[in-house]
RNA sequence: GCGCCCGUAGCUCAGAGGACAGAGCGUCGGACUUCUAAUCCGAUUGCCGCAGGUUCGAGUCCUGCCGGGCGCGCCA
């Protein structure tokens, strides 16, 4: 993982905070090399790698207000090291700090042996200025380079309406694809259609039997079928659509061929009804893969041809088998079943192949908890492909629970009863479903208000920080006051500990993106909003914009226009509306 | 039995190896002749599940245990 929060990561991030830390960093290697040749300390021991001397001061932004705005623990990994006390290293880093020329107006050493640096209130011009200058680009870099990641998830399959825990990871992973976007990868989302196996048969013999079910006839979904309402619209729809003449020639079939053609009808229809409503929900899929067209170009074999090259299969009591447990699986697994057909692995690994081929370096699969005993025998096929075992990367996104009145909402996929993604973004809106599924990190397990989402007030989060956007665009909507230009405003009139507040929380953006992209957790962009919003309430709380007094007007124009520019970006990342008026 | 996730304030949850552990909700008390009160301000709240270990420093990393959820097919 990069260092996101420090200065040693690529050069390519973003921000006027971000090249202070690196300024700092350099004026602080500088320090401990001077320290050392005036010999105040100790040269690096034999041990420390050369190269690795001294080690990379890392810069962050302390919890504490007191301890500055940034704050270096170099003295204290330099005092490990050389077994001094980290009191003394810091103070010879001290002596030999120049900060002359730089945004830092003082530096303390304090605690431990922490390194606190005051910046000087420029800097929170200077990122006024930035925001100002790049608008809807403030906060993206270019930490990805262009590479490309392909980012896979839902990937229902083709067999009913998408369920809630369908929301949450559409919701999380088209977030981290525009994280991802934002810090400059090259992003594909991608929807793998399961077209091809067993479960298509049964769900054509459960659209038979409802199919029979209106024209009279005695049928019952199959045992391990599909026995949702949803196949008797799908039926009904299907019968006026063709025809009763057709459908009964339909039904007249031999089984095989009737079922192919009921089951291509009923994916296809499916499949469009999962689209519209991830459309809704605001998800547009780059490239929708069919498992089926898969098979039909042949990349099963071919897959399975590379592992038997690479000596990575054998054949077993009629079964061919994946030797998984060379690469750290917990057992071998089975490829071809002894009576002919491929297992859900081997397609998969055939799927993973050929994304490989399409030239992503890395690809994000997300799966739901259910999968997790996966995640190791898909890491040695990705690898028995040849491919490093970190090409592929598995999200889990945990399950939701629904609470209604406080009560969980009891949902049974034997009945066929389960709350469904539209029926979840009819009750709640589209905003504060994908904001509330945004507020917890993928992985943890999440409890789900529908009645908190559904209020419109000021408990519910989403509205908190869609208030603040609209109280900004009223500011800005009658009479419409002129926005100066950032370095014709006099900001020194930002003095007020609500303003400064403001300031520094805009000036973290960048890193905040950085980080959520590289740690996979769009969720602290959600947090970050939240603060964001509140610092903006009381700013405006405590300062009216527009006054008497021309110059402390337009430095505040500028400082409204920075929050509103930071929060519609926010939120634009994580695929929820800024509106102008609520 | 093995594997994964979780255990932090009354509730729901943040915490990127750092300094005295945070937010929202809740409870109590305040603030609109003003750019949107869907707002703000103040007060209240903790054996970070338990026990060891690594580290200058652990809520964070490691090991064991306890508790909750889920998974462990020639199913997908």
């Amino acid at each position: 993982m990069a260092n996101i929060g420090g200065t040693g990561g690529g050069g390519a991030m973003a921000g006027v905070l971000d090249s202070i830390k690196r300024d700092l960093a350099a004026r602080l290697r500088r320090a401990a090399l001077e320290a050392e040749a005036a010999g105040e300390l100790p040269g690096a021991p034999a041990s420390v790698p050369a190269g690795e001397w001294p080690p990379l001061p890392v810069l962050d932004v302390p919890r504490e207000r007191g301890h500055g705005d940034l704050a270096s623990n170099l003295a204290l990994t330099m005092a490990g090291i050389l077994n001094r006390s980290p009191r003394r290293v810091g103070q010879a880093l001290l002596d030999h700090l120049e900060l002359q020329g730089s945004l830092a107006d003082r530096v303390e050493l304090a605690g431990p042996g922490f390194l606190n640096f005051f910046l000087s209130p420029r800097w929170l011009y200077r990122v006024l200025e930035e925001v100002q200058r790049l608008g809807p680009k403030y906060g993206a870099s270019n930490l990805g380079g262009g590479r490309r990641i392909q980012v896979e998830f839902v990937s229902a399959n083709p067999t009913g309406p998408l369920v809630v825990v369908n929301a949450r990871a559409a919701a999380v992973e088209d977030a981290l694809a525009n994280l991802l976007q934002a810090v400059g990868f090259e992003v594909e989302r991608e929807y793998y259609i399961n077209d091809a196996g067993h479960q298509v048969e049964l769900l054509a013999r459960s659209l038979e039997a409802r199919l029979r079910e209106l024209l009279g006839q005695t049928a019952e979904v199959p045992e391990e079928g599909y026995p949702g309402e949803y196949l008797r619209d799908l039926a009904s729809d299907l019968l006026q659509r063709r025809g009763r003449e057709a459908v009964d020639a339909l039904l007249a079939l031999e089984p095989g061929q009737r079922w192919e053609v009921l089951g291509r009808e009923a994916v296809a229809e499916l499949v469009a009804q999962q689209r519209r409503t991830l459309e809704d929900y605001g998800v547009q899929f780059d490239v929708w893969f069919s498992e089926r067209e898969l098979r039909a170009r042949g990349v099963l074999e071919e897959a399975l041809g590379v592992l038997e090259r690479r000596g990575y299969t054998y054949r077993h009591e009629g079964a061919l088998w994946f030797r998984s447990t060379a690469l750290g699986d917990d057992k071998d697994r089975v490829l071809i079943r002894s009576g002919g057909e491929p297992t859900y692995l081997a397609t998969d690994i055939a799927y993973h192949l050929d994304k490989y081929r399409r030239g992503f370096h890395r690809v994000i699969d997300i799966w739901g908890p259910d999968h997790h005993g996966y995640i190791a025998r898909m890491k040695s096929a990705v690898e028995a492909l040849g491919q490093g075992r970190d090409a592929l990367e598995v999200l889990i996104v945990q399950l939701v629970r629904l609470l209604r009145g406080g009560e969980a909402v009891r949902m049974s996929k034997r009945g066929g009863e389960f709350v469904t993604m539209d029926e979840l973004v009819a009750e709640v809106g589209k905003d504060a479903a994908r904001f509330f599924f945004l507020m917890r990190s993928p992985d943890s397990h999440l409890d789900f208000d529908l009645d908190l989402a559904r209020l419109q007030s000021a408990d519910n989060p989403v509205y908190y920080v869609q208030y603040a956007h609209a109280r900004i665009c009223s500011i800005f909507g009658r009479g419409g006051p002129q926005v100066p230009p950032a370095d014709r405003a006099d900001l020194s009139l930002l003095r007020d500990e609500s303003e400064l507040d403001l300031m520094r929380h805009l000036g973290y953006f960048p890193q905040e993106v950085a980080g959520a992209a590289l740690g996979r957790e769009p969720h602290r962009i959600t947090r970050y909003l939240l603060e964001l919003a509140g610092l903006f309430h009381a700013f405006y709380t405590r300062c009216r914009v527009l006054s008497e007094d021309p110059g402390l007007t337009a430095a505040r124009l500028v400082l409204t226009q920075a929050v509103q520019t930071v929060l519609r970006n926010g939120l634009g990342l994580l695929g929820v509306e800024a509106p102008e008026h609520m």
